[in-house]
DNA sequence: TTAGAAGGTACGTTTACATCA
DNA sequence: ACTGATGTAAACGTACCTTCT
């Protein structure tokens, strides 16, 4: 505020000559007695201004004795006061408003920027479920056992068993329990009672784009690791 | 309880003035 | 030096609210 009105070009009045332009004013019974007000117009002077700021910090609305007082000092009419305090909220308002914008903004942006990367990897998840699966499917074909009630294998009863010994595939199950159980956490947190269980086993998986003709490969309910019909519609709700 | 006057505020607009290209 | 555009602050008009009688 004062920077605004450092520099300012105007010559203040004397609250003597203040008072004799407003008893001019008075005087004046000429119907453009309103205009003539207005163009006697001078902007505070940096004292007057610099009172006015120092009371509106500490309370931002006048009480009327205040502020015949104030006018009193500052050599100004009480509704020049009034009128100088409602500015100044509206002001201080818009100022207010343009702040709680930026903060706003700033907090957009980072979610935003979270959401991104959030997304990427989703992406990379993907790509490693899909190379998960095609080592199961070649495993499947070198081995009868995948078909029928058997056929409900999955990656860790395989790692269990020590059937599959392929440490690329190994690495690529641990990668990806780590980052569900880094980021599904939580959700999926909710499907590990009873009810995960029963998920588990009648789970139904439906993109046709990532699930091979075989079925998606159940977890255990010990990996964390297993796509809920509402992880899916997680999922579905980032594509 | 209701009506109306008085006083206050928020909000949008107008006006006067300062500054700058 | 002059001028038009622009920004800012003081002032105004109006609608609405609260309080008091």
């Amino acid at each position: 505020m004062s920077n605004q009105l450092d520099g300012r070009g105007y010559s203040p009045e004397t609250p003597d000559e203040r008072l004799e332009n407003f008893a001019c004013q008075q005087l004046s019974q000429s119907p453009r007695k309103k205009k003539n007000i207005a163009k006697n117009k001078r902007r505070f002077s940096d004292e007057q201004i610099r009172l006015l700021e120092s009371i509106f910090e500490s309370e931002t609305k006048l009480e009327p004795r205040k502020k015949l007082q104030l006018a009193g000092e500052l050599g100004l009419q009480p509704r020049q006061i009034a009128i100088w305090f409602q500015n100044r909220r509206a002001r201080w308002k818009s100022k207010r408003i343009e702040q709680e914008y930026k903060t706003l903004r700033a907090k957009y942006d980072n979610l935003a920027s979270c959401f991104e990367s959030l997304k990427n990897e989703r992406q990379s998840l993907l790509i490693q479920l899909q190379k998960l699966n095609e080592l199961l499917d070649e495993k499947c074909d070198g081995n009868r056992t995948c078909k029928g009630s058997e056929g409900n294998n999955n990656l860790l009863a395989s790692n269990n068993g020590n059937i599959n010994n392929d440490p690329k595939a190994q690495q690529g199950l641990y990668d990806t329990e780590f980052m569900c159980s880094q980021n599904n956490k939580s959700r999926d947190i909710e499907h590990s009672g009873d009810e995960g269980h029963e998920l588990l086993n009648h789970q139904e998986y439906t993109d046709s784009s990532l699930a091979s003709h075989n079925q998606w490969c159940s977890f255990d309910s010990g990996s964390q690791f297993y796509l809920s019909s509402s992880s899916s519609q997680w999922f579905n709700f980032w594509i």
